[in-house]
DNA sequence: TATGAATGAGAGTTCATTCAT
DNA sequence: TATGAATGAACTCTCATTCAT
């Protein structure tokens, strides 16, 4: 007969997100430059090769990770700004949100601000794109609370908003899930010492 | 006559700063494991089993530009305790003049930071504890400013110190010899906003 | 029809053995040191690097070779010490039978004699412990005898015990399978000389 | 002036003994193929390239070290003819004067038996020509040893000379010049043992 | 869907040898 | 005589990718 005997049930599961969820883990621990899709389809528990069934190319595998974590941050976005009414408090909510939702997602959050590099193509040029936006995102909230006058004017907020995503970018390279603090007691850190950066500076404060 | 009678001048001066040079821009250019020694043999011009006469290992060419970072690093730490009394002025010039440093060697100060995680054994180690005795400085400074009561108690001056250290670590994902700013201004921003960050609260200022 | 549509047939049988068979002939012929993969795939008929599937490295090729020896010697031990019940007997039946298993498996046989040497941590340990147990098993052999009063006294039986293996470790080096002389005459003569070295001296026989 | 100022000496002897002394060593401990001209030259005390100036390849070395030794075994087969007057003291004398040569000399000696055979063209033909004259004198030895009855006239003399040449050519791989052992003694044994070998049978003495 | 064999390019590294100085 | 820089070929090993089965 034709039909599949029914004794042997063979694993037909979809593995494509098991194999999403190796690849983070693998281009998390190693780098993506260093990882090999060896690694990845020893986790899947599946041979090298098997793995060209559900991607087309490794660098396809980054670039889910990356699209994926992308729609994400553009929903902090719009939830930010639907949080509240000032740019203050829509920053201050998007860094929050943004400091959780790396914290809770760290492996995979990491590679998308920092392995997307590896990209090429279109690809590369949409990652940078994207990169570009959530920049730009950060600085004209500042540049409208600056015109609100709720915030320091004399730093560019362009160089401050890099330096405001550069301390959060970094957190992979020191934060431990199973550390200290929690995520949520780290993105208020995070939240209040960034906003303190802006704010109007008192004089006499801590000027030397 | 006195000139060389044959066309060729092969150059035999000593490469080793060249092979350093070129090493410290393919490293920081591709990142380490993704670098590799033809890259720099390209560049310095030679076939890239050439360069083990200059060097032993991959990775004793990343080695060496840590441990020369580590000592300007080292330096930097010094002469930031003598400039000043306070530890918050301490810790103002400390962060200034290391921005500064940074901005003004980007290659190098990027892999010291960012790329010593690639090498192995006793050299590992080292770099581990090297970035330890980073963190544990800028705690320090934290630690006594706090207890002088110049700066805000309600933050963890470890995570405080991590955050500091990242938006540091992260200037060269954005840093532009050719851009906007130069290292001094950057580097005063960087200095002010982040002495902002741990300022001691005013009540009404920036909060909700 | 029912031939094969395409015109090349590509072998897709497991080639474990046959790369087995090459590196023991390559290393025969060349030496470990100086045999080279690429030698071994081109008998095969695959890419150097095509052996990775098989193997993980040049060294455990190695090592396989001289564990399925070592099982075949250990083989040898057993039977003869159940053969006979004099040790002479047994001392008898053992080198001929190692005599004829070396010059039949002459390739394979001489790397283990000869090239185990070449192993690295563990596996060289092992593979010394197993000479070293080679070489106790004739001694004893030989010891047995001796206390029993059936060979001489007057040498010492671990320096006979290495002149024995010498002359037998030796025969890769000159044997030729297409020569004169049959595995089995070979080995005879070797019995034979050798007992003879043992044996009881004769007053007068062939001393000065 | 033009002389030399008499201050500085430099090393003027001749090193070509010291690089030949320095070849034996690491040619007779790692094997000619594995070893290095960069090993002999730390030895000396001297750069890798600048051992061409006493040597014109790494082979040369081999062969020299080859010559050398074969002129010592032309001289012991001369002494030993000399010695006395029957075959089988001639072979008595020979055996032993060769045993303590090699035993005396174990690393050139051993080279010249073990490692000749990495020798090419020319070289090579006449490493291999003296490799059938040593074994042609023994053979020669017991062949006319054999035509006085002095010896067993069952074996085949050309495997009984390569099974006699064996065991010597194999001490190297066990002796140790800080063992039980003197050269003597071990001399001693292989005599003994080797002309007991080649006894004439005594009926009963260590049959079954 | 999954395997496993194979590819081909490229990695880091070693080495005998050459040669201007 | 000696140096030290450089070569070029070979080496072991890794990897993304392909494809017949």
């Amino acid at each position: 007969m034709a039909t599949r005997p029914k004794g042997r049930t063979i694993d037909r599961r979809n593995r494509e997100p098991e194999i999403l969820a190796a690849a983070i883990e693998v281009f998390h621990k190693k780098g993506y430059a260093a990882a090999s899709l060896r690694d990845v389809a020893d986790i899947v528990g599946v041979l090298k090769g098997s793995l060209y069934h559900y991607i087309s190319s490794k660098e396809e595998l980054l670039a889910r990770i990356c699209v994926e974590s992308h729609k994400q941050s553009s929903m902090i976005m719009q939830e930010s700004l639907d949080s509240a009414d000032t740019p203050l408090d829509q920053l201050r909510t998007f860094l929050h949100k943004t400091a959780i939702w790396y914290l809770t997602n760290i492996e995979r959050v990491h590679i998308y601000f920092n392995e997307g590099k590896w990209l090429t193509g279109d690809r590369l040029e949409e990652v940078r794109t994207q990169g570009r936006e959530f920049h730009a995102f950060i600085r004209s909230l500042i540049d409208r609370a600056r015109s609100e006058d709720r915030i320091r004017t004399d730093v560019d907020p362009r160089v401050a908003a890099q330096l405001i995503i550069g301390a959060l970018n970094n957190i992979s390279t020191w934060y431990r899930p199973d550390g200290l603090y929690s995520p949520e007691e780290i993105a208020g850190i995070y939240t209040d010492m960034t906003l303190a950066s802006l704010a109007n500076p008192v004089p006499g404060l801590v000027s030397a």
